[in-house]
DNA sequence: AGTAGTGTGTACTACATACTACACATTCAA
DNA sequence: TTGAATGTGTAGTATGTAGTACACACTACT
């Protein structure tokens, strides 16, 4: 699924609930014209900056992380993550590649529970 | 140390041994303009693109990863890897953030030699 | 029947990115 | 001592990014 339809369908199946998730409405509370909102969920135009996604995401309550992932954009404060510690990161990413997601989701657990 | 003046010192450094290293012959090898070069070192302008700066690497015999995050990027086939599995990735990142970096390179290890 | 709200087409615009092209003064080498 | 090579200042350009502004036709109430 490409980024503007996903925002289509999340939205409508909103709206279908809730009148105030119009795409007029939408785009009046991310702060975007509704023309440009309008292009953007039929990928007639690239989808928007980090931070317009960002609102988005908010406003439709969904994951921004996953919303940047499908504009094909990777949060800037994950990048920092990653400058801060280039060549380490780097690795550690590459090795990650195709390692499988339980294997991973291991990982972030032993990391979060301290087993360092 | 900024982008800039780290190239500076590391190309200077290797004309000190081989004459082939003048900001010229290495901006005809690396196919930039000299003046674009000139500007590049000194920080008048910002960063060249990803591919220029991975060009510039190779020529200097420095790890393009180190040189993109001096440049604020971070290489795009990275950010592809974290795309891929967006949330997964996100999460793990942001716990690694406040690991010690030896605790990130026995996960590196650890995973290189598949202990999963 | 009218008006409020809906989505969309067309036309622009401001700013950033990523450079090139040329001229110039200085320094180095034969 | 002159020709080649060096680094740099100024000016300009092409393309991409991230939108705005307005008009229009349609629909949904009331």
């Amino acid at each position: 699924m490409t980024f503007g339809p996903y925002l289509r369908v999340v939205r409508e199946r909103r709206l279908s609930t809730d009148r105030s998730y119009s795409l007029r409405q939408v785009a009046h509370r991310v702060r975007v014209e509704p023309a440009y909102l309008s292009k953007i969920e039929r990928g007639v135009v690239p989808p928007p900056s980090e931070e317009t996604i960002r609102r988005i995401a908010a406003d439709l309550e969904e994951d921004p992380d996953v919303l940047l992932a499908l504009a094909g954009k990777v949060s800037r404060d994950l990048q920092e993550i990653i400058i801060r510690r280039a060549p380490l990161f780097a690795d550690l990413l590459r090795q990650l590649k195709k390692v499988p997601d339980h294997a991973v989701l291991r990982i972030v657990r032993e990391v979060r529970d301290g087993v360092w």
